[in-house]
DNA sequence: GTTATGACTATGG
DNA sequence: GCCATAGCCATAA
């Protein structure tokens, strides 16, 4: 497990990847990060999600944190994002799938 | 070590 | 679509 920080770095690191319009899922930063669970990245979230953009991160059926969900629609709003009339995202549309922040994003060519 | 909890996910009714 | 259950991994008491 390493330091905390470490997966932290890559959790956030993740998150910054999703452009605005978009919205990724905790399991997709879970795999991107390949460590532990969706649980930890949700964990790591609750306490450095301030620190980047938590609205663009949802569940895995598009529903929105619980945390500040209200806010999060204002977020969709500004950025455009696919809302579906229910109320969550249309991940058909806005899902995106982030790169480990591991390896470099270059890898030839 | 066990029990309880958490910004989760997948399956079944 | 919503509720309940099982699985998952780490942290806290």
């Amino acid at each position: 497990m390493r330091h905390p920080e470490e997966y932290v770095e890559d959790v956030l690191s993740c998150v910054e990847q999703v452009p605005p319009g978009r919205v990724t899922t905790y399991g997709a930063i879970a795999e991107a990060v390949g460590r532990y669970g969706p649980r930890r990245v949700g964990n790591v979230m609750a306490g450095h999600g301030a620190a980047v953009a938590w609205w663009r991160v949802v569940r895995a059926d598009g529903s929105l944190p619980p945390s500040h969900d209200g806010e999060a629609r204002q977020a969709y709003l500004e950025e455009g994002t696919a809302l579906r009339p229910s109320g969550r995202v249309d991940l058909e549309v806005a899902f995106f799938q982030p790169a480990p922040p591991g390896p470099p994003a270059m890898i030839r060519g």
